[in-house]
DNA sequence: GTCTATAAGGAGATAGAC
DNA sequence: GTCTATCTCCTTATAGAC
């Protein structure tokens, strides 16, 4: 609600100091928690054991801060899980690799993911565009390897455009409810997910 | 919708005076929009063309209008939407009537059903456990459904309980993406998904 | 790099007149 | 039922000493 009164100066600093990877990963828990709006930066220091005016010499504001969160981990997606696409193996393999990485990655990377995903909203258009870009090629990268399995008659499902959405759906649902001490770890149930994926939604037969 | 009158208590006064419900649709939009978080009672009684003190004349605070909406929208998935896997049709006909009916349900109410899930932390415990027993029993007797269906050899699935997740996740992520102006009506894409479901996830075969 | 102290303003909520 | 005016607390962010 408060709206920043200054500092509204287009770029991120990106100072890179040599503990701000060690406050990210503090404010990302706690956005994770309970919600971006709901973290003052007196909650941040106080987690860090720092003031609040020294956690503004690292950072030059609180959206900062979610910037850096939110683009440092989709583009890390990108970069680390995309290229398990390409490769000589079986294209089934290949996507089942992708979905099991992807959502191992995201559930150790929950504090990460989550708030990128659900705060998105929350920053300016300009930095906004930025994630979003690399959000959306992500998707349009496994949606387009899907469609050249549709057409090459190795999965078969109607309207593999939205059968990719769907997959996504389901994927990213699990840290809504996924309990790391329940019957199932999350290396198995990404397993199971991906036969659920590759097998039952795409319509993939060995 | 038979409330108690103002008590002595902790609990909400829930006065149901004749505006609360239009009330009510403005800040659920304005919640689904904004983030409750980010939403001021001032703008909730400036959409309304109200002010602020009118606005708590209405509701004791800004947790029970989140609550009215959350509780409302809850209570009124599982009153009309259970009752469809009751009947004499084939299960997997009813089963499709529950799904396609609960998306095309969610996205008409998408600013109530979106600010339930989202803001259900924020909820005191014990008015976020009243909702939690809705949503709950709602998953529950999905769940159950779907187990007996694999019991009877209609359904087949791998662990059902897990599939009966894969199944929420898949259409509940629809609005996070649906475009009205889309190639597909809400109506279409239900059907889309609710095949999707119970044909492709569920392995149903007629 | 880190601190104390403080500015400027928005938040939820209420009192009391009409 | 609705209003104006106001209270108190919390928010983001900065100034300037060390």
């Amino acid at each position: 609600m408060t709206q920043p009164r200054a500092s509204q100066t287009n770029a991120p600093r990106f100072k890179d100091t040599s503990r701000s990877p060690e406050l990210l990963a503090i404010a990302a828990k706690l956005f994770y928690e309970r919600g971006y709006s709901n973290v003052g930066m007196r909650l941040i220091a106080e987690g860090a054991g720092i003031s609040v005016a020294t956690l503004y010499y690292h950072f030059a504001s609180k959206a900062e801060m979610l910037l850096q969160i939110t683009l440092g981990v989709t583009k890390e997606f990108v970069d680390t899980l995309l290229p398990l696409l390409e490769g000589d193996t079986a294209m089934d393999e290949r996507l089942s690799r992708l979905v099991c990485s992807h959502i191992e990655r995201r559930w150790e990377r929950r504090y990460w993911v989550s708030t990128a995903l659900r705060e998105l909203r929350q920053l300016d258009p300009e930095w906004r565009a930025q994630v979003d870009g690399y959000l959306r090629h992500y998707f349009h990268t496994v949606q387009a390897f899907i469609e050249r399995g549709v057409a090459e008659g190795i999965f078969s499902v109607n309207n593999p455009h939205v059968a990719t959405l769907a997959l996504f759906d389901m994927i990213h649902g699990i840290n809504d409810w996924f309990q790391p001490e329940g019957a199932l770890s999350i290396t198995e149930m990404a397993a199971l997910y991906a036969e659920y994926s590759v097998h039952n939604l795409l319509g993939f037969r060995a």
